[in-house]
DNA sequence: CAGTTCATATAGCGTTGCTATAGGTGCTAG
DNA sequence: CTAGCACCTATAGCAACGCTATATGAACTG
């Protein structure tokens, strides 16, 4: 029930309050939630940290270089736009792992502390996209290109976060991201990347057909075979 | 110093919150405050809204209809893509005009009673990509498409919010929208913006289908299957 | 006119973020 | 060794918060 170890108080402060909102499922963490599973009380959080948000930009400062590690584990594949991919997923692996945390750090929009924040993992993306750019690779400036998709991969992530867990389709990461980074790369990139959009005739046309159909009353077909039929076109479509 | 009119309470509470919610320059806005400038006291507020949210609930819905209202005011051009980014723009020129009101609707993002706005947005811009895909011109479901584009317009309008008046770039907007459209839309989108309006109808798009199921061979249904299918498609192309 | 329902007010509960004040601890200077 | 000082922590409590139990008036209905 309380933080103890022989740590600092300073240190156990960040832990409890770390953990209060890593498990706080979305709702306030009080900062007397906080000192009691310290084991320490008010004044002390304020001599260290200030204020409440003081304390958690310093949760989210370690909270921060966690999701660099992250980014940095992947050694260069020599492929930057690959590994703009992986930076993607593994922004929005991070965000899922610890929602509430990314929340405060991406989501929850201070107009102070957080673009120090955003400024750092764009820098992180832009230093990534340079390489991308040294290449050839780039059909943008790497700054507008980095603020573009970290911009998306936000957007992304804090949708999927709102969502239930059992409805999260990751899908809509994939592809918006592919998008972004196919947006930004030149066609030499494109060719021998392994980007690749192209849809077959098949599923463009049963899109269209779906569409088509939702738009029409036809009465061509019985309600349940249309059922069956549009079961099929939405599988047809999303292969 | 109040809002008094001669409105019933309710309206009154509604025009109290909307406006300090517009004011607050990002603080909180507290309970206390807008009964106090509605001219009421406590308890009306929680007889007609239940509690705070569910009064901030009723101003994102009345911020909606205008945002909604500002989507619609846009004829159909004919051209379902080029609606789509007026959509966009218009989604961002509605986050920076109104900034707090915006949070409330897309920010603050609480993973249980996530504002059943994002799912109306989303609906709206379905609605229209509907048409796009209808003549063809898209290369993803609808759906998908949809949550993709407004997952990247929300990501877009915070980041611009979080950044200073001055610093605000609105390339980043036009770019990540092209980006996302240009993902979405088919080659015979992108080469001629406008394609043959009207022509596309269930027909139309079951014939292409057939025509393309016939060509390759999708395994996305069974042999059986495919056979039902294939001659429900044929009705409906010979209706 | 009695009864019921709706709408508002009085007063106050429990919790929040935060702080004025004071006391204890360990260090260095004389 | 002790006096003084800076640092850190605790006691106690304030003002503001979201919210509500209860009561009162107004308006409609039988």
């Amino acid at each position: 029930m309380s933080i103890d170890g022989q740590l600092p108080p300073k240190a156990r402060l960040l832990r409890a309050a770390a953990e209060l909102l890593a498990n706080s499922g979305g709702s306030a963490v009080s900062t007397r939630q906080i000192t009691q599973l310290a084991g320490v009380t008010a004044p002390t959080l304020y001599h260290h940290f200030g204020d409440k948000e003081g304390l958690f930009d310093a949760v989210v400062a370690a909270g921060f270089d966690e999701y660099v590690a992250g980014e940095r584990d992947f050694a260069p594949s020599g492929q930057p736009l690959e590994d703009i991919r992986r930076m993607w997923d593994n922004h929005v692996q991070f965000g899922l792992k610890q929602p509430e945390l990314y929340l405060v750090m991406f989501g929850n929009i201070r107009p102070e502390s957080r673009p120090a924040i955003v400024a750092d993992a764009e820098a992180l993306m832009e230093e990534m996209l340079n390489k991308a750019a040294v290449s050839g690779q780039l059909n943008v400036p790497p700054k507008e290109a980095a603020r573009s998709i970290l911009a998306a991969n936000v957007g992304v992530t804090l949708m999927l976060i709102a969502e239930k867990v059992p409805e999260r389709n990751l899908e809509l990461s994939s592809m918006t991201r592919d998008a972004m980074i196919f947006a930004v790369s030149t066609e030499q990139a494109r060719d021998n990347g392994s980007v690749d959009s192209g849809k077959s005739s098949v599923v463009v046309a049963a899109i269209a057909l779906n569409a088509a159909l939702q738009a029409s009353h036809s009465d061509q077909l019985s309600s349940s075979e249309l059922k069956l039929f549009l079961e099929w076109l939405h599988r047809i479509s999303t292969s």
